[in-house]
DNA sequence: GTGAAGTCGTTCAACTATTGAACCGACGGA
DNA sequence: TCCGTCGGTTCAATAGTTGAACGACTTCAC
């Protein structure tokens, strides 16, 4: 605690504000959301459009996400493919379940949801691009966890645990229980912890060195969850994973629960 | 000069090292590249990790583009719609004309490539995705310098100038003379200015206050340079422009020469 | 018209995070 | 074994950051 938090990071968490409902932000807003003088807001604001990471609307000075995100992204991808990739496993995936399929990865402690495929019956779960995904509440959240090391678990699970829906689980100890039962099954089951009435199957996707890297998800209306449904759910989540893990050059820990035991 | 750069801006200059032939960067090499202490980079870089803009490789400890940037593009599609749509604009746009097409915007200062579609022809022009455009040497930077406001044109052109390839202008006065002719045609021509022997065509496009976003450009052989071939790169070029500043709901400035005159 | 309340942006002295040289242990090639 | 390089750490001096107060502007109600 002698060193305070870096002004880099304080200056990146203002971009965690935006999201599909907040698409932009003006100055005394985001003051407000980040606590931050805005004297200092408006310092990292200026900071992060004169690199591209936001930019300002010149009518209602309002800030968004900036085109840097077009250039990184692209060279990433250029670098490093998976968004491509990732967007075919998740269309496979969504078509052949006919539900919502989404990937997640882990992304500075949070799980970011990073890729969303809808489903196309009329009765579906919709998943906000680009939302964190809370660990305890959610399917992906649950898958990830359980295969991550100690000290994530610890620190995803320590303080209060916000309650998202009725079926929440927000006690740490039952939390851990669970992942104890995800640890032997390789697939994470919720049922109403995160939207009511919402469904979610999830497996981990593991990277180069064994270490989970995020996992895949299928979300889907309580009301069709028949043992049949989820069974095809369970499978084709299950391969989407091992697809993910395979484009990313991974290979499962040791102690992976084989997908059909 | 009283007050220093922002300390913000200085660690996210960092990301600029990243490009397609260097996809990953150790710590050393990014002070030298910088000129940042070691300490001073490092503390950077952890910033960007713990919010994932870079990932570290445990192994080589080597630091790549993080998942932030799955993330944010993603978020960023889906509140302003524009690389979907753009992409079916370079698509068209290069099997239209058979030659590379690229879309760049103006992105904290500097002209970024953000997208490209390659021709299929076996000499082909191939853009790095992600690049950085030099405003003097590119079509696509003249074109788009030819529509902004003086101070950016002042800006872009005090310095030193760096030569690129044999044809590079490097002489402010005669760059501002080039600058005043596209203004009259509404498009930019370069020839070998960039790279040897490539010719570039490049036509401006919009925002919604009538400012200058960015530009999209063809860039050929020099040797299919044939007047018939010109002609149409031309039109295709100048309608792609077109097409760009619609889907970002923009206009074109009173003063802007009309494509067909 | 006028005041209240909201917005974005500026200022400056007190404060504190940042900086940079020197250091460490580990690795790898000669 | 030496030497050079790597990633990472330490700590005192430095320099960027901070936050309250202020200005200028717009919107709204009365």
């Amino acid at each position: 605690m002698s060193t305070g938090p870096s002004t880099v990071h304080k200056a990146l968490t203002l971009l965690d504000y935006f999201s599909v409902r907040r698409p932009t932000i003006g100055l005394s807003e985001f003051s407000k959301l980040s606590g931050y003088n805005k004297a200092t807001t408006l310092r990292f604001l200026s900071a992060l459009e004169s690199k591209g990471f936001v930019e300002q609307d010149e009518e209602t000075r309002m800030y968004k996400l900036g085109p840097a995100f077009l250039r990184f992204s692209q060279l990433r991808e250029a670098s490093f493919p998976l968004a491509e990739a990732m967007s075919v496993v998740l269309r496979d995936l969504s078509s052949a379940t006919r539900e919502t399929a989404l990937a997640s990865v882990v992304s500075g402690g949070s799980l970011a949801n990073i890729g969303v495929v809808e489903s196309q019956r009329a009765n579906r779960v919709i998943i906000e691009p680009g939302i964190s995904l809370p660990f305890h509440a959610t399917a992906s959240g649950m898958a990830y966890l359980a295969f991550a090391d100690d000290a994530t678990v610890k620190a995803a699970l320590e303080g209060d645990l916000e309650m998202y829906a009725s079926q929440t689980v927000v006690d740490a100890a039952t939390v851990a229980q669970k992942l104890e039962v995800i640890r032997t099954t390789g697939i994470a089951h919720t049922d109403g912890s995160f939207d009511e009435g919402v469904k979610g199957i999830a497996a981990p996707y593991f990277g180069p060195s064994g270490k989970v890297c995020g996992s895949v998800a299928t979300a889907f209306p309580a009301v069709r969850g028949t043992p049949d449904h989820i069974a095809l759910l369970e499978g084709c989540t299950r391969k989407a994973a091992r697809k993910l893990t395979d484009l990313r050059g991974g290979y499962y820990p040791d102690d992976f629960p084989d997908g059909e035991a």
